[in-house]
DNA sequence: CTTTCCTGAATGAACGTTCCGTCAGTTATA
DNA sequence: TATAACTGACGGAACGTTCATTCAGGAAAG
């Protein structure tokens, strides 16, 4: 037995997921969380310095996932608008699948704890991370066209309609089939031409 | 609201707006809305029966403004594009210059308390209310042009870029200027074009 | 005086965090 | 191998804090 079960903190962390995604922050006592967890209260603060630190490690988590979804079987030998649609097609299509995963992260990013954590992922180019395919996208766009895109006009003509459709498909008012999400990836590419 | 100060609802309606705008539902104690409306804790309860009941006065007040000034200089003898162009500016207008009303709606419509609310206002073409300018127009733009777009397409090219460029520019990331506004506007018709 | 309005200390429930006893697994001793 | 001593992961009762809500009583209005 290794010091700290690798396994232990893992399921913690899933189930720290669940119930945020379901209940919230602020409606998932650390108590429910061991519940859910099959753990005692105790082992959390084993595994976690408090529960925001928890809510860190899932983000981290998740974040690091959705990277790896997004990215999937993409071609920067297609044209830009291939590319771009791929993108958002992966992006919904991963999100709609996962929507413990998108509920979670939409709260993680409107509240203080990822605040900052937003902007730096498209704002900084920094270094040491794998480059954000959106992001490369992005200047690649920019570049071939010499049109002047702002940045915040393509995010926002980008992840927008993709957070709010995902909003509605998730509380059930709206069927998010294939064809709607083809739909929303062609509409937001069309949005982007001049 | 029975016999009772006029005023004094309203005071604590606005102190309350602002409170949960700027720290959130949860971390607006009654005690803190009480000192920001400089009235007692009791007084609150005199007004409204919970705070739940508060939160929702509060959703009621700033929806019927924004409905409002959204449906300011309406033409309807424009053409579907200049009326949805208009509609979105003035949107983001007021969004953009009401941050506290922004702010809370977001919450409003991300917590238990607004998610049915939500989609009453749109797939529901409820009586006895005032009728709301983006429905009217969709109708107008599906009856014009024989395409058949969906609504939630429509909805999230609609009001999803906007949403996301005003959570960006109040989380001071970007400057949501004149010129952005046209161009957030114009993309989103745009997306609606076949 | 009677009635209405208002207050903030008091209340109890719920929460995050701590702390210590328990015990399975590991090492030391013979 | 058998036994004793040690170690640290683990659980959950207990603690202190914070919150929404109540209510007894004071102030104002009539």
């Amino acid at each position: 037995m290794p010091k700290v079960s690798q396994n232990k903190a893992e399921i913690i962390l899933q189930a720290a997921l669940k119930q945020f995604a379901e209940n919230g922050f602020h409606c998932s006592p650390v108590s429910q969380l061991a519940i859910c967890a099959d753990v005692g209260v105790g082992s959390i603060y084993r595994y976690f310095k408090d529960k925001d630190a928890l809510i860190h490690a899932v983000f981290k988590h998740v974040d690091s996932q959705l990277q790896q979804a997004v990215s999937r079987d993409f071609d920067a030998g297609l044209s830009a608008q291939k590319q771009h649609i791929q993108l958002i097609v992966n992006l919904i299509y991963y999100l709609k699948e996962h929507p413990h995963e998108f509920k979670f992260l939409e709260q993680y990013y409107s509240s203080p704890y990822g605040s900052e954590e937003k902007h730096a992922k498209f704002l900084r180019s920094e270094i040491n991370e794998p480059p954000n395919p959106f992001v490369s996208l992005f200047a690649n766009i920019c570049q071939k066209n010499q049109q002047k895109l702002p940045l915040p006009l393509y995010l926002a003509m980008t992840f927008g309609p993709v957070i709010f459709v995902l909003r509605d498909a998730l509380s059930g008012h709206v069927d998010l089939d294939d064809v709607l999400i083809e739909q929303i990836a062609a509409a937001s590419w069309r949005a982007l031409e001049t």
